[in-house]
RNA sequence: GGCCCCGUGGCGGAAUGGCAGACGCAACGGACUUAAAAUCCGUAGGUCCGAAAGGGCUGUGCUGGUUCAAGUCCAGCCGGGGCCA
């Protein structure tokens, strides 16, 4: 008997479906279409265990749809630019798209390794012409209609390598590459008008009914809708100050005004003020980060300005700039209640203004002082004349109706969410097509697509773009005279925000197919790491949004069902000296592990996320090599709900191929089956009968866990049903037939290079991924009896195999006669007896 | 600090309010083998009684509550994680 050879047998199922063009997907078909579709990958140059994962899961269900008689898209493509390339082209002389390219193929052909039922005609890389060419139609389409715009903007500025960062690229206040201090510029910049679908993207939250709860909630969050209003103060020079204020009922409360350190007036008094220049150019030095801004001391500059408060002219406030305000939340503009906020609370600490409570939680009406902390909590108004005695949402309400009775101030709701700010000072990204005329301002480029040049050097820190001798000069398409190219690239989030619409057709004319997509869209099954929860899936839902408004798309949600998967994780290991160890580099010995070849113990550490800092990875390519894709599949698949984080072990590894080999046996050693297709026996013996339900129980229980992505629980009833095979020849053939070519198409999606084999091997000339998925008989799922377990006081003490449809009565006289019943009654009488029919009886004694 | 999620054997984890620990991993005992690997069979939450068969008690982070019945529902606490500050 020969052990199953996955390398051999895989190499040639991949090749057999490839030559059938197994996996293409029709846009012109009678089925029930399934869009499954997992976040394509940034070519880094190989696969890891995180992608392994995700492509499991949704081959998984891709193949289970299309068994189910689905019409299945599964497409794959690259999300391919972005900074690593141009770093490989600094740092190794590599072009960056010779590098790209060259990733891509390399984790193309990683991919197929993983037998996964993609079609992969409709492939293509975000930096392919072809894809950004239409991007930036799309790039002026929204512009045109009005949902692009150029303003200036905060950014960090690295002042080393000249270039924009990310919020998340400033660590500790420096650039994370150069560790310069990093500056806050302004600069004129691109952005999306993300905000005019503010209330649509907060409300259509609540249709999304297929993401997790969690999800839905983070871009909550993130939108951060707030009630409050918007007033103003006057001021001693003959101005006025708008503010914003969740809080209008703690105005009473006020100790000061405060003004963001880009707020208009703060500009204009620094002007005739030197100390306040200093002050805002020293506010400009954190970045933009809101954390860092949150997290630094709490700085102001006072201005000497006083402002009347907007209940009573005659109750000045002192005016500050402080470092706190931020310019992008409201009016940039701020009156601080230190009693009822704890920045405010913090500020007026460190410049002794006055902390007056104005809610008294209930009780404490006498003795309520404010400490160290600000009270944010519930309670009555005090110390706030027509306010006093109101509840803080009644106060609220009435202080604004008195603000806006006063001609001061209106209701208004407020929301954290930014437009997006899609400038990115860089070469591997799409070129925005946009011209700079001196005479006509800013136009649209007329000569689609701007491609990227390709003879740019990376050898001066900066955009590539910029230095370039020739590529950035153009004739302006208005006027024709002397105008440049904007130099800027687009951030890459915009590529990943509209290309599950290209997958529909990706040769299209057009950036989107319309009927195509209209087609295919939305994307029934959406996997990909919970790191996206917010900003990618934002954007690509904004970005539906203008789709829908153009005529490319016929939904606005782009995503009905959304899944996260959770990280793979691994043990780490430490030297004595407490350098991280490879897991090659240590061997285990009961328990305790070792330098490999020595007798040098070594420090078995957390299970963390794969990284590379803690050397705690294993190779995907490796593992494939040694046991197969099947394999590794199995393992992710197994044990740990798809949603948490899963633990890479060699035990579990080890667990999946043994149970790989153990298909394959079972099918290798089934004795004297009859041929395919042969019916049933009409009376069954009772073994038979038994597996027959096993079989069939399985096919329910799978089918269950498939549709609701339990993959965990599909690979215990499966587990389950090899347990039930019998060992020996004895149940009739059909039955048994019937139960191996369940397991077998049960694990087809899994496994699916093991099942073609057994498939094969069990003498079908059809493919599994042309058989139709088993259909459970409801008759052999349900049992005739049932268990019924018997209770006295809630304790467990028999149960009772019974035919179902017993009435109450029978089954509460038959649980009575159960002998421990009777010991554990001792001999009392029943006060009363419940009886769930066909789960449980419980005697109350 | 606010909001949300999660705490079940040695481990990963099962369990529409109704038999806690399915299934897998690790472990242990046995069979096969000259031996090992592989494979197969079996055992197993803890604890106590018993030679054994078997039986008692106890058990899902902690403390209460609701219920005939709680891992599951409610309140408070402890611990871990996430998001927003």
């Amino acid at each position: 008997m020969a052990r199953y050879n996955a390398k051999e047998s895989e190499k040639a199922w991949q090749a057999e479906w490839s030559a059938r063009n197994a996996f293409a997907a029709s846009n012109d078909s009678q089925k029930p279409k399934c869009y499954v579709l997992e976040m394509f990958p940034y070519p880094s140059g190989r696969i890891h265990m995180g992608h392994v994962r995700n492509y499991t899961m949704g081959d998984v269900l891709a193949r289970f749809r299309r068994a189910q008689g689905y019409n299945v898209l599964h497409p794959m493509g690259w999300d391919a630019f972005g900074l690593p390339a141009e770093n490989a082209a600094r740092d190794k002389g590599i072009h960056p798209r010779d590098w790209t390219y060259a990733n891509i193929a390399a984790m193309r052909s990683q991919l197929k390794q993983m037998g996964l039922a993609i079609d992969w005609s409709r492939e293509f890389a975000t930096c392919d012409v072809e894809y950004y060419a239409h991007q930036q139609q799309l790039f002026l389409e929204f512009y045109k209609a009005g949902l692009v715009y150029r303003a200036e903007a905060d950014v960090n500025w690295d002042p080393v390598d000249h270039t924009v960062l990310a919020n998340e690229q400033v660590i500790d206040g420096r650039g994370w590459r150069s560790g310069a201090p990093v500056e806050r510029r302004k600069l004129s910049q691109w952005f999306f008008r993300i905000t005019a679908f503010t209330d649509d993207l907060l409300s259509a939250l609540d249709k999304l009914d297929r993401w997790p709860e969690k999800v839905r909630l983070m871009q909550r969050n993130w939108i951060g809708r707030s009630e409050g209003a918007r007033f103003s103060f006057d001021l001693s020079n003959g101005g006025r100050v708008e503010v914003f204020s969740t809080r209008p009922d703690t105005l009473f409360g006020a100790s000061f005004v405060a003004l963001s350190p880009d707020h208009p007036l703060a500009e204009e008094l620094a002007k005739k003020d030197s100390r306040l220049q200093a002050f805002i150019a020293e506010c400009r030095r954190i970045g933009t980060a809101e954390e860092a801004i949150e997290t630094a001391e709490k700085l102001g500059y006072d201005t000497g300005l006083k402002a009347s408060h907007p209940f009573d002219a005659s109750w000045k406030l002192p005016v500050y700039v402080a470092n706190f305000v931020l310019m992008a939340y409201g009016t940039g503009a701020i009156f601080g209640c230190p009693a009822h906020d704890q920045r405010d609370l913090d500020f007026a600490r460190k410049y002794g203004l006055p902390v007056l409570p104005v809610v008294v939680p209930e009780g404490m009406e006498k003795n309520f002082v404010i400490g160290d902390e600000a009270y944010t909590g519930p309670g009555r108004l005090a110390n706030s004349r027509f306010l006093d005695g109101l509840d803080v949402e009644s106060a609220r309400n009435e202080a604004i109706r008195r603000l806006q009775a006063e001609g001061k101030g209106t209701r208004e709701v407020n929301y954290r969410l930014r437009d997006w700010l899609v400038s990115r000072q860089r070469y591997w990204g799409c070129p925005i097509p946009m011209i700079h005329c001196p005479a006509c301002g800013v136009v649209p480029a007329a000569d689609l697509p701007v491609k990227l040049p390709d003879d740019v050097t990376f050898d001066k820190p900066g955009n590539p773009l910029e230095h370039h001798p020739a590529w950035k000069h153009v004739a302006c398409p208005k006027c024709g005279g002397k105008a440049t190219r904007d130099t800027d690239t687009l951030d890459t989030f915009v590529d990943s925000s509209w290309y599950f619409a290209r997958f529909a057709d990706n040769r299209a004319q057009a950036p989107v197919n319309a009927k195509a997509a209209g087609y295919w869209l939305p994307v029934d099954q959406y996997i990909g790491g919970i790191e996206h929860a917010i900003l990618h899936l934002l954007y690509a839902r904004f970005f539906t949004r203008g789709l829908h408004k153009f005529g490319y798309v016929n939904v606005d949600e782009p995503f009905a069902g959304l899944f996260t998967q959770g990280m793979v994780c691994h043990e780490t290991y430490r030297a004595p000296n407490g350098e991280w160890l490879e897991p090659g580099e240590i061997e285990k010995r009961a328990g305790k592990a070792y330098l490999r070849g020595t007798n040098t113990e070594a420090v078995i550490g957390h299970s963390e996320k794969m990284s590379k800092s803690r050397k705690n990875v294993i190779a995907p390519e490796t593992i494939i090599d040694i046991y197969g894709a099947d394999t590794i599949r199995w393992f992710m698949l197994s044990d740990t709900p798809p949603e948490r984080d899963i633990e890479w072990t060699d035990e579990g590894a080890e667990g999946s191929w043994r149970f790989v080999q153990r298909v394959w046996r079972l099918v290798e050693e089934a004795a004297n089956l009859p041929p395919p297709g042969t019916p049933l026996p009409k009376d069954l013996a009772a073994d038979a009968l038994d597996l027959r339900r096993a079989t069939h129980r399985a096919i329910a229980a799978v089918t269950e866990d498939l549709e609701n992505l339990r993959f965990n629980r599909a690979v215990a009833q499966i587990y389950s049903l090899a347990n039930a095979m019998p060992a020996d020849a004895k149940i009739d053939g059909a039955v048994r037939r019937e139960a191996l070519e369940t397991l077998v198409l049960l694990i087809g999606p899994m496994m699916p290079h093991l099942a073609e084999s057994c498939w094969r091997a069990l003498g079908h000339r059809q493919l599994v991924i042309e058989t139709p998925w088993p259909k459970a008989d409801p008759a052999l799922v349900r049992s005739d009896t049932v268990t019924i377990a018997v209770q006295v006081n809630g304790k467990l003490r028999g149960t009772l195999e019974l035919a179902r449809g017993l009435d109450s009565k029978a089954v509460e006289q038959a649980a009575l006669l159960l002998e421990p019943v009777a010991r554990a009654l001792g001999g009392k009488t029943p006060r009363r007896v419940i009886v769930v029919p066909e789960r449980i009886v419980n005697i109350v004694a």
